[in-house]
DNA sequence: CGTGTTTGACCGGCGC
DNA sequence: GCGCCGGTCAAACACG
């Protein structure tokens, strides 16, 4: 039995924060700084409320409740009262004693409260409605104009690879031209789909590891006796996450066959496509920089330093941590110091979970995730340090500001930065008020359930799962997911919208993913825990 | 004794 | 081919 804790704060550190005054926060030196507790959100903006921190996400449903509710009272001072004594006093004879006119008019009264409680609840309801609409609207506009631009570039595509296929003796050069052109648009396809864009994907996949490697993917496990094999097999801690092709991208590559025919590889195309598509993922960084003294953020998971080096250009050595909640995940990450600022750390993920993660996890996770797949799917330009200003979906889900996130596609790996180091109020050094990332993952109410299924690429569970029983969640057939997860993300995703309208930029994410064909699992609906500790959520 | 950290060695990629 | 550099391994060590 493999059970997480429930409570949206995660780790005992966050209660024990949550107890703490800012002044003595300040005092003590935490062993680890965890970005997604709720605590300070709920500090800032509900500090009226005295509500016990039990449960982060009933304490903000709360004060949502409330604080509309007091906006409605004020609009009852000046609607509903004087209505209802209006009618009342028509209603009733103007010659009745005192008494029962009294007790006709808290009737009335009390009738007209309950009548306005339900006008009010309507009129919530509204509100969120149009909100729900309203990004809704956006997002589908974005979507719509990337789904234009991915079809314009497929038909660029398409029109040169068949003049590549025609002047087959220069295809070497050719296919290296193309695939510099087409750098923002090769992760495109990050799981089994349909259609041109999965070859071109595949084809592309190659072609950036024979770019990257400077040699052909293919048999380099066996063509080099060199111990390469030996080295490489050494790596992979277990059989499953070779067998599931989540282990050393380089490894990754080199299983796949030859993309000499970069056409009709019909039989393993699929497998071949997932196979480049998981590698792409593995590759796909996400950097956090955010200013911490301590020597590691806290982001659920339980990580393992497996080696430290001085990075050249940086005073301060890099760490690497491994992931060692499941054996074989092959989520790593690096943290170092800034050279420019010490105060500021930067961790940096790599790969994906493949078990499953406890809420407190999740939320890390989740923000990677979504930055990755934005990344990954060509959500956002791969220049370097730029973000394409046109680019819609980029800018919902990092509307801020192209200062807090940075794309680098350069080699050897696309990385997605997520400053948190630049606060707009100047003095908050948690510097996430201007991340909706962070903003989404920090609000109390956040299920975190939620959205990790939705980004199909983040969470993933694998087969491995029936290891993690207790957790109830049955592995899905493929083609299950593919069609019923659709359904329940975009249920989620419509009741996320509807507590928080933050969440659109994560939906943004979200969509994305499942566009790009995303082969997950969806876990949401199986995942009990996560379920009942924020069932309340909207 | 099990688990996690440290640290020197090793490997592959890449530029010259 | 060589050297640099990032990343990883694994033996030694520390700790509870």
């Amino acid at each position: 039995m493999f059970r997480f804790p429930v409570s949206l704060g995660g780790s005992r550190d966050e209660t024990r924060h949550d107890q703490i005054t800012p002044l003595d926060e300040r005092r003590v030196v935490v062993g680890e700084v965890d970005f997604f507790s709720d605590k300070r959100d709920r500090v800032s903006r509900e500090n009226i409320n005295d509500d016990e921190d039990d449960e982060a996400s009933k304490v903000h449903v709360k004060m949502e409740s409330s604080r509309v509710e007091d906006k409605d009272r004020s609009r009852d001072v000046n609607i509903g009262l004087n209505l209802l004594t209006a009618n009342t006093g028509s209603d009733e004879s103007t010659v009745d004693d005192g008494l029962s006119m009294d007790m006709e008019d808290k009737r009335a009264k009390f009738e007209n409260a309950q009548l306005q409680e339900e006008l009010k609840k309507m009129k919530i309801e509204n509100q969120r409605l149009r909100e729900m609409l309203s990004q809704a609207t956006n997002n589908f506009n974005s979507l719509q104009m990337q789904l234009v631009s991915v079809m314009r570039q497929q038909e660029q595509r398409n029109s040169s690879q068949d003049h590549l296929l025609a002047t087959e003796g220069n295809a070497d050069g050719g296919k290296r031209q193309e695939v510099q052109t087409m750098v923002p648009r090769q992760f495109m396809d990050l799981g089994p789909s349909s259609g041109a864009a999965e070859q071109d994907a595949e084809v592309s996949s190659e072609e950036r590891t024979m770019l990257r490697s400077g040699s052909p993917p293919l048999l380099l496990e066996n063509s080099n006796p060199r111990e390469s094999g030996k080295r490489l097999l050494a790596r992979e801690e277990s059989p499953e996450s070779e067998s599931n092709a989540w282990g050393n991208p380089n490894k990754v590559t080199k299983h796949n066959p030859p993309s000499g025919s970069n056409n009709n590889n019909n039989g393993n195309r699929n497998l071949i496509d997932q196979s480049a598509a998981e590698a792409t993922m593995r590759k796909a960084r996400v950097s956090v920089r955010a200013r911490s003294e301590a020597t590691m953020i806290t982001d659920g998971c339980q990580w393992r330093k497996y080696g430290q080096k001085m990075a050249k250009g940086n005073p301060c050595p890099r760490a690497y941590y491994r992931c060692t909640m499941a054996g074989g995940c092959p989520v790593r990450k690096q943290v170092q110091r800034c050279a420019e600022d010490r105060s500021i750390l930067i961790t940096t993920y790599e790969g994906n979970h493949n078990h499953p993660l406890p809420p407190a996890a999740m939320a890390m996770a989740s923000t990677t995730t979504a930055a990755a797949s934005m990344l990954l799917s060509g959500s956002v330009s791969s220049q370097d340090n730029l973000m394409n200003p046109t680019n819609l979906l980029a800018r919902a889900i990092l509307p801020c500001s192209s200062s807090m996130a940075t794309i680098s596609a350069s080699a050897p790996f696309p990385t997605i930065t997520l400053d948190l180091t630049n606060s707009p109020n100047g003095n908050n050094p948690n510097m996430t008020t201007n991340n909706p990332l962070m903003q989404f993952a920090q609000r109390p109410g956040f299920n975190p359930g939620v959205l990790p299924q939705v980004v199909g690429q983040g969470l993933y569970y694998n087969q491995q799962q029936s290891k993690f029983s207790g957790l109830q969640l049955p592995a899905q057939p493929l083609q299950m997911a593919a069609t019923s997860s659709m359904a329940e993300s975009v249920s989620a995703a419509s009741a996320a919208i509807a507590s928080d309208p933050n969440f659109a930029a994560a939906l943004a994410a979200a969509i994305t993913s499942i566009i790009n064909g995303s082969s997950h699992q969806n876990n949401n609906s199986n995942n009990t825990n996560l379920a009942t500790s924020n069932g309340d959520n909207i």
